[in-house]
DNA sequence: GCCGTTTTCGGCCCGACTGTTTTCAGTCG
């Protein structure tokens, strides 16, 4: 774990206490906000800690943060956060963390009920003692009991893959029900998140009690969480929530830009909004007339936009800002929205496996599958002699295997097949392959595969030793994480991106929504450095080449444009930087 | 706690739904 990471979870933490304790909600807010800016950052803040001016010059952090991370780079804790766990017992966050219970309800649990963890909850609801407390009727203590169970068997986040899939056959089905006009998803998955919290879906059409009804009765509807007139939850049988929102024609643009998000992002537009004497919210963005008793969409108030997020935007004097940049990392001082790169610009694909190794198809199937997807080249990197589970090839079946792809080349008309290998980094940064072997191969794309526990510092070495091999073209996967279930190495990207830039070498955003690596901070840290970035999909199927818009949305949300993507090159362009590098 | 071309004090985004009340507090996004 970096030290960003340790310090925001100590934010958050801090954040969650003074909740709990009944602490001023911007201050709450304030902590919650550090933390966010800390997962953010790319560049390691303990570096900053001998000029506290630069972390106040970071918006969102002030004397008072900035004092508790120095105190932390130091010595290794802050004592503030260490009182403030102190003041309450530790099993509460876990209570806090219960859908449906928040700071005001967990306080009274703790001091009228004696709830210090989900244990002691359970067994006071048993007892009778929680139902003794104001505002505990039957129906909430049943949904409290559903949520602890619930959180027991799935706490967490959704992988991009898994939702759009599930959201994209939720969209379809309610497009078919009588009266839709209009159906789409939202939130963080429409943001392309590495991972989402859950779906949000957004429909609009002549008969909203209809679209609601069939929304709850959904295939594989596990529970209804919420049935109102326009708003509407469910839980799937798969864990995932989906949350439906009935919108008017009018006002979907609105909606739409709402139920985007990110909070951070339309927090900034609400602010833009007041400077500009409107006022901004789900229905529309209204004049200020000053009367906020009630919403102006309640008292006929005429809203300036509301119809698309196009002219919301406008209407702010804002270009119009990609879903997958609406996270609060400069896009609203943009004054011209960046042609962020699409799936339709990629002509390449660097990173692919056959039979050879662990793949599932031939070098003649892999050709025709990357011809079929419109392709100009398509590069065979089978694994390397170390990945003994994934059958790498020794360097005599590797040098047999270049024969092979050279003579499909040769047959297969249309599309450049590239004879490469994708190369494991040993731990101490060596590759698997020796310098003489590695010259004869068209590209080189180096992974790391083991060793995918050690610690920062020879992390960085090893994969910058990979990055500043003259041989290698790509650095695939550089940290080997797999979302959910492996963190895999913390490097330091500055550092990787500095060598990728002195190197010429390219770093790969894995399309693989199980690894989505590159990450998105990362990609951006890149982009704005004017590092080379990769997207490939480590294709070791056919249907893998679809993996491939997981890796453009993270690239977007990396600010990538097609110019920095090698995948989108010319055939020419590609072969001469690829040539540079023999 | 953070912030500042109306500022160093006094603000800090906005609305829906539930479950409990009998007009609303709490939670969520």
């Amino acid at each position: 774990m970096s030290v960003n990471t340790e310090i925001a979870a100590i934010f958050d933490e801090m954040s969650k206490v003074l909740m709990l304790i009944g602490a001023n909600p911007f201050k709450v807010n304030a902590h919650a906000n550090v933390a966010r800016i800390l997962k953010d950052m790319v560049a390691d803040i303990s570096q900053l800690v001998d000029e506290p001016a630069k972390i106040t010059a970071i918006e969102g952090i002030g004397k008072g943060s900035a004092k508790k991370i120095i105190e932390y780079v130091q010595t290794g804790s802050i004592k503030e956060h260490q009182e403030l766990l102190d003041s309450i017992p530790h099993g509460l966050l876990d209570v806090l963390a219960i859908q449906g219970l928040g700071p005001k309800t967990v306080k009274l649990m703790w001091e009228k009920a004696g709830v210090v963890d989900i244990k002691t909850l359970q067994s006071k609801i048993k007892t009778g003692e929680i139902e003794k407390l104001p505002r505990m009727g039957a129906k909430t203590i049943q949904n409290i009991t559903e949520s602890i169970e619930f959180a027991a068997k799935a706490s967490q986040r959704i992988r991009l893959g898994d939702a759009l899939i599930t959201a994209e056959e939720i969209v379809d089905y309610l497009r078919t029900i009588k009266g839709v006009k209009q159906v789409e998803y939202a939130g963080s998955l429409r943001r392309g998140r590495e991972t989402i919290g859950d779906i949000d879906i957004l429909a609009c059409g002549t008969q909203p009690n209809v679209i609601s009804q069939a929304f709850q009765k959904l295939p594989g509807v596990e529970k209804v969480i919420a049935a109102g007139k326009t708003k509407s939850s469910i839980r799937l049988a798969s864990g995932i929530q989906v949350d439906l929102r009935v919108v008017d024609k009018e006002s979907f643009g609105a909606a739409y830009l709402y139920f985007t998000g990110s909070k951070q992002h339309n927090v900034l537009l609400r602010e833009i909004a007041i400077k500009k004497n409107l006022r901004l919210n789900e229905y529309g963005l209204y004049p200020d007339d000053g009367q906020h008793d009630k919403p102006p969409q309640q008292r006929g108030v005429k809203p300036v936009a509301a119809k698309t997020e196009q002219d919301i935007y406008k209407a702010l004097d804002l270009p119009w800002i990609a879903p997958e940049i609406r996270e609060d990392r400069g896009e609203i001082n943009l004054r011209k929205m960046p042609k962020l790169i699409e799936l339709e610009d990629i002509k390449a694909e660097l990173h692919a496996h056959t039979i050879a190794s662990d793949g599932k198809m031939t070098i003649d199937e892999l050709a025709l599958q990357a011809l079929d997807r419109g392709f100009h080249t398509i590069a065979v990197t089978d694994h390397s002699r170390s990945s003994v589970q994934a059958n790498g090839l020794t360097p005599e079946r590797l040098r047999k295997h270049i024969q092979a792809v050279h003579e499909a080349n040769e047959r297969i008309k249309g599309i450049t097949i590239l004879a490469g290998s994708e190369v494991d980094i040993h731990a101490d940064g060596r590759l698997d392959y020796d310098d003489e072997l590695l010259a004869e191969l068209d590209i080189v794309v180096a992974s790391p595969h083991s060793a995918l526990r050690q610690d920062p510092q020879a992390a960085t070495k090893r994969l910058v030793s990979a990055i500043s091999n003259p041989l290698v073209h790509i650095l695939g996967h550089p940290t080997g994480r797999i979302i959910n279930r492996r963190e895999g190495l913390s490097p330091d990207i500055n550092a990787l991106i500095k060598a990728a830039l002195k190197h010429n070498t390219a770093l790969e955003i894995n399309a693989n929504y199980l690894r989505l690596d590159l990450r998105d901070i990362h990609v951006k840290a890149a982009v704005d450095a004017g590092a080379l970035i990769a997207i490939n999909t480590d294709a070791h199927s056919p249907d893998n080449f679809d993996l491939l818009r997981y890796g453009i949305l993270t690239a977007r949300r990396g600010w990538l444009t097609p110019k920095l993507c090698i995948n989108t090159w010319p055939q020419t362009k590609l072969k001469k930087w690829l040539q540079s590098k023999r």
